[in-house]
DNA sequence: ACGTGATATATTGTATATAAAATACAATAC
DNA sequence: GTATTGTATTTTATATACAATATATCACGT
């Protein structure tokens, strides 16, 4: 008989508030409000705490003592600080990886013909991009570094996962995950791997220009 | 009047085990038992619980659903995951290390010094190298990328905590750490950075093949 | 003796209660 | 009217209490 597994509270709490992180619930600087959430998801502010805190240990929440957690601020310094990080390690998996490369191509490929799809919205497509990562690496057999990435990007997601909500021009980026797909199909890992940097490197400026935008916006109003 | 800060207890559960984890206090695969790390660090289970799931959450420690948190297995796999991604992000620091490079590579030898000191015992010689890496990274403006490699750092201590206390032959990357030094008050920093890949693809072979010894030694007596 | 199952114990997971700190607000002094 | 201080309220941090799950022990049957 297969062992029935619970999932522990704090990890359920963990996974979604992230998924309320990234879906827009919150605003950037907003404090948490631990009786109100707790009673919100229907658990007591112990395992509550305990997944904030391990949100605040991955970097998607900050903690300042005796004044609880909160949403951080749409920093452009935090993506800046983040792509490059991205960037090598994806680099580094690329490089690493092995099995059926045209495979990989290939599902590659059809996870970025939905990010064309102009019928979904922004956090569709937020999802679709990440998917598109998460493929990218996955035929690396190095799991510790896969799940790094993950973590690092679920960090980036709170800032890119507003960026997707807002505008969505994503012509650039489509045509560079294409790219990098051709070029694993022709198992040139280096060069792919050294693309997937620039990928990264492109991305800051889109993204520290769009929050500039919104900041600017919000003073003004 | 400046600030009084109240460090949480959560975060001095963190740093006090994470010492105790390095110091070798514990054994790999050991179980943690709450109520007694509680009596003798001499708080209650909430803030010694929140300081154990910050320890999971950066792979320090793991967590079964119902069983508590244990120290991991001396698995090589962790070694051979974990150092290629160290030097892959500090390839990344060194490259983009801004500053005065010449004292950053007089203070790396410095401390390197430390290293070849006969008088100082295993768990010193792993301060020193970890004190080393830091300070290889500190003139890296990327305060981001900095935190993760200290991160990334204290998981791999737990391992090679225990080989520098276990064996002290360090010769090899004593000079490879001057090399890599030279290398910066060159100022050529990308041939720095894949030196510095190198000097961690080396310690894979040396990590590996001391746990596999120990490990042996252990299934004999 | 060995394996199986029931009960007891120990340990973790979750909820609640208390203590400490920060914030909000009002009263008072200037 | 503004600044300041004292008090009330809110909120977080920690401790304790309870519930659920896993482990260990022992009796029993084969």
């Amino acid at each position: 008989m297969s062992k029935i597994l619970t999932i522990p509270l704090r990890h359920q709490v963990r996974d979604l508030i992230a998924e309320q992180l990234w879906s827009g619930k919150f605003s950037f600087g907003d404090d948490l409000n631990e009786a109100r959430l707790a009673e919100e998801l229907g658990v007591s502010r112990t395992p509550l705490r305990e997944g904030l805190v391990m949100l605040a240990s991955e970097g998607l929440i900050e903690a300042r003592p005796n004044r609880g957690f909160h949403v951080p601020a749409a920093d452009p310094k935090a993506v800046a600080e983040l792509y490059p990080i991205l960037g090598s390690l994806e680099a580094l998996a690329v490089q690493e990886s092995t099995g059926d490369l045209q495979c990989l191509a290939t599902d590659l490929d059809k996870i970025n013909a939905r990010l064309k799809k102009p019928t979904a919205n922004g956090l569709q497509r937020n999802t679709t991009d990440v998917d598109w990562h998460v493929r990218l690496v996955a035929n690396c057999p190095n799991e510790t570094l896969r799940r790094e990435i993950i973590s690092l990007r679920a960090r980036s997601r709170i800032i890119d996962g507003a960026l997707f909500r807002g505008l969505a021009n994503l012509e650039g980026s489509f045509a560079e995950h294409e790219a990098i797909a051709a070029t694993i199909a022709e198992r040139r890992l280096a060069k792919a791997a050294i693309m997937v940097i620039d990928h990264w490197h492109k991305g800051i400026g889109v993204v520290t220009a769009w929050i500039e935008e919104t900041l600017q916006r919000g003073a003004a109003s």
